[in-house]
RNA sequence: GGAGCCAUCGCCAAGUUGGUAAGGCCGUAGAUUGCAAAUCUGCUAUUCACCAGUUCGAGUCUGGUUGGCUCCUCCA
């Protein structure tokens, strides 16, 4: 498995910590809104890493946490009147719905800030007692950049210079500009705060990974050189986040957060930028409305999870007609039972995916595979051993990618009541009597009506078969 | 001001350590079909934004030009 680490900028060999196990640890959403299409992609991004050295036979332990206390999240609280839990549990229920649409798996292990408060203030006291962090009047608790060699390790974009246009922020209580708060102090009666030793307040954003990984991997890599093997999160992450968090963790434990950083690209929307000021945010539950689960996870990984993706109803549709395709084929296999995946056809997906993940060559290998598959069954319609095959080649895509696990016909019916189909079913009866009779003005008429439903249908040896269009 | 990314057929998009351009959509010609649809077959980039260099050889390396984009502030 090779994969590109993006704080060295290169394809690298996975060497696990530990042999035949990885841990992931991915950045998960703040959860005070609805998943956007962002999200969707980055979580599929590492979807598909895990699913990919589950099938080369590590064993995966894969973390993605909730933040759940936030500037953003208070604010909900204070506009809505509601509590936070109340808030945070609503939208991650609902995050996690989405997901699972998408055929994203459960990670392992989904830790919550807010049940984590303990690891994060005992890692900031460490931190204040080794002089790395440091109080300041208001109470914030903040980190000493300038005892961190290493600091900008990550992102590599730490200037030497302080008075560069740096849009940081300066507070005068801190000792350099690139100081960033570990601990946020309470201000007012309706914050939301925590008590602890240092003062009383609610941790800042970088902490809880932080703490959240010692917390749930430490154990099991003892006092190994990394805590875990792959870190990753969106493009965004990098800086400063990613590079804070490392610094934290170095500083707090003596070793490295992660052997490997990965990071997915952004999805724009018909070219723009996504964001809320620009309102095309675009939720996966609005997608969800109008396209099946599986038609936008196909289309969302058909993109290298390292480059932008520009989010199109055009490219959806492209997408879409590849599954269709895979599904026909489905179809022509249906009713059988798998057999084995053809070796060629397994290996050369799997070598695609152990590069980085490249979808793109796997993807063609797929298209290969159906077209092969089609003509040989344009040859002889009954090979059952080509037929089992093939079901277990599709069966293999379902597991190492996600798609194509349907049952075909209803694949095509997807969203269409039972008296409808009933109303279909007859219709088709109608116009294969009129074939037979030759009347083909009527046959001609049913089909116009059929396709006026927006029902095509095709003539194949196997009787009548309609689709959705 | 600083750090970095990208530019391949009408559209989407691969391209390993440099060796002579995957795949899909669209289009088109044919097989099949009562006609369609579906399926199959053929055709569809002497060329990789531009210029110069290294090399026997460059989409792939180096330098420059142009044009997009991201991060440095909450962000997947």
């Amino acid at each position: 498995m090779q994969i590109y680490d993006s704080v060295k900028k290169q394809k690298l060999p996975f060497e696990p910590i530990r042999p035949r196990k990885a841990s992931i640890y991915v950045c998960g959403p703040t959860v005070y809104d609805d998943a956007h299409l962002g999200h969707a992609r980055s979580s599929l991004s590492f979807d598909l890493l895990a699913r990919t050295l589950k099938a080369l036979r590590y064993e995966v332990t894969m973390g993605k946490n909730f933040t759940d206390i936030d500037d953003k999240i208070i604010k909900k609280v204070q506009e809505t009147g509601k509590n936070l839990e109340e808030i945070t549990t609503y939208y991650i229920n609902r995050y996690q719905e989405d997901m699972r649409a998408l055929g994203v798996t459960d990670a392992d292990i989904e830790p919550k800030a807010t049940e984590s408060l303990e690891a994060m203030e005992s890692m900031i006291q460490g931190l204040i007692d080794k002089d790395i962090a440091y109080v300041v009047s208001s109470g914030d608790v903040y980190f000493d950049t300038s005892k961190d060699s290493n600091y900008g390790a990550i992102s590599h974009q730490v200037g030497k210079d302080e008075d560069n246009q740096s849009r940081v922020e300066h507070t005068s209580e801190k000792r350099n500009p690139k100081d960033f708060a570990l601990w946020k102090a309470c201000h007012g009666d309706n914050d939301i705060c925590f008590d602890t030793k240092f003062s009383k307040g609610r941790p800042g954003w970088h902490i809880e990974c932080s703490a959240m990984i010692e917390k749930h991997f430490s154990h099991t890599h003892g006092n190994d050189e990394y805590s875990i093997d792959i870190h990753g999160g969106g493009a965004d992450l990098l800086f400063p986040h990613h590079e804070n968090e490392a610094a934290q963790s170095r500083c707090a434990t003596g070793h490295e957060l992660a052997k490997y950083w990965m990071h997915n690209g952004f999805v724009n929307i018909d070219g723009e930028k996504m964001s809320k000021s620009l309102g095309n945010s675009f939720f996966v539950k609005d997608a969800l409305k109008i396209y099946d689960g599986e038609i936008l996870r196909n289309y969302l990984i058909s993109v290298h999870y390292r480059n932008d993706f520009n989010f199109n109803e055009e490219d959806l549709l492209n997408s879409k007609k590849r599954l269709d395709k895979l599904y026909r084929l489905k179809k022509r296999v249906t009713p059988t039972k798998a057999s084995k995946p053809n070796i060629k056809f397994h290996k050369a997906i799997m070598e695609a995916m152990s590069d980085d993940l490249n979808i793109s060559k796997a993807l063609a290998i797929i298209e290969e595979m159906i077209s092969e598959a089609n003509d040989k069954f344009d040859e002889n319609p009954k090979d059952k051993g080509l037929k089992k095959e093939t079901l277990a080649n599709i069966e293999f895509i379902d597991e190492l990618l996600g798609f194509g696990g349907k049952e075909p016909f209803s694949y095509f019916q997807i969203g269409i009541d039972e008296s409808t189909k009933n109303k279909i079913e007859s219709l088709i009866e109608a116009r294969n009597i009129a074939k037979k009779e030759k009347d083909y003005a009527k046959s001609d008429t049913i089909r116009d009506e059929l396709s006026a439903m927006g029902i095509a249908i095709m003539d194949t040896s196997a009787g009548t078969l309609w689709e959705k269009m």
